[in-house]
DNA sequence: CTGTAATTCAACCATATGGTTGAACGACTC
DNA sequence: GAGTCGTTCAACCATATGGTTGAATTACAG
């Protein structure tokens, strides 16, 4: 679930909004030509992932950056990692030479 | 476009499939219970990411992994890195004693 | 030339997504 | 208690997504 919450471009800047600091769902809202509860869907679909924790002060709620998923996903990407620090062009050769062996 | 093509669990299979070597799509869309042309809709979808090139032999189109989207989607999750590397639970705490400051 | 295998394309369908508006709710201000 | 601010909820809309089927294309095999 966590790459579709990173998929949409507001999602992301919203993220990148509380990396520096805890904001009500207005202030994560505020910046996008969009209505309010347009953006609290976005909020809802972060929520939803793990990626935001939210406590509640008056009547604001304020969220805060949970940053385990995208731990998770960072750790899912480096299953990839040796695709691009090997010489990409070059691995599909190395696997046909050596179909049932290991790249390393 | 590389999260939302990674939102996708066929879509995974397939780059993990691919990981292994040279597919075609036949053979990528072989594991799944879905039709031919559903799968042929993710490979689109991973080619128009990036995420696969392709070349022509015989009647197949044979896919291969291209893993520079992924790469740039690792360094995209690198910006959030000191988010999990320093204690998490603390983290708000910081930024809260020192709104203005840099947490390191 | 015929047939078939791998793929592409177009049409179609159900549901999800991203957005809207407007009404209702809970908490603070006066 | 009345008003208002921040939020939630429900209804609605347009379009995208994920899937289907069936027909058309392309390349190889006989």
């Amino acid at each position: 679930m966590t790459f579709h919450a990173l998929a949409d471009p507001t999602r992301r800047g919203m993220l990148a909004s509380l990396a520096l600091g805890e904001k009500s769902i207005g202030e994560l809202a505020e910046p996008y030509a969009m209505s309010f509860a347009g953006a609290a869907k976005h909020v809802k679909v972060l929520e939803g992932a793990g990626l935001i924790a939210r406590r509640k002060v008056g009547r604001a709620q304020l969220c805060s950056l949970r940053a385990a998923p995208l731990a998770e996903a960072q750790q899912w990407l480096r299953q990839w990692e040796r695709f691009w620090t090997l010489r990409l062009d070059r691995l599909e050769d190395l696997l046909r030479d050596a179909p049932e062996g290991e790249a390393e």
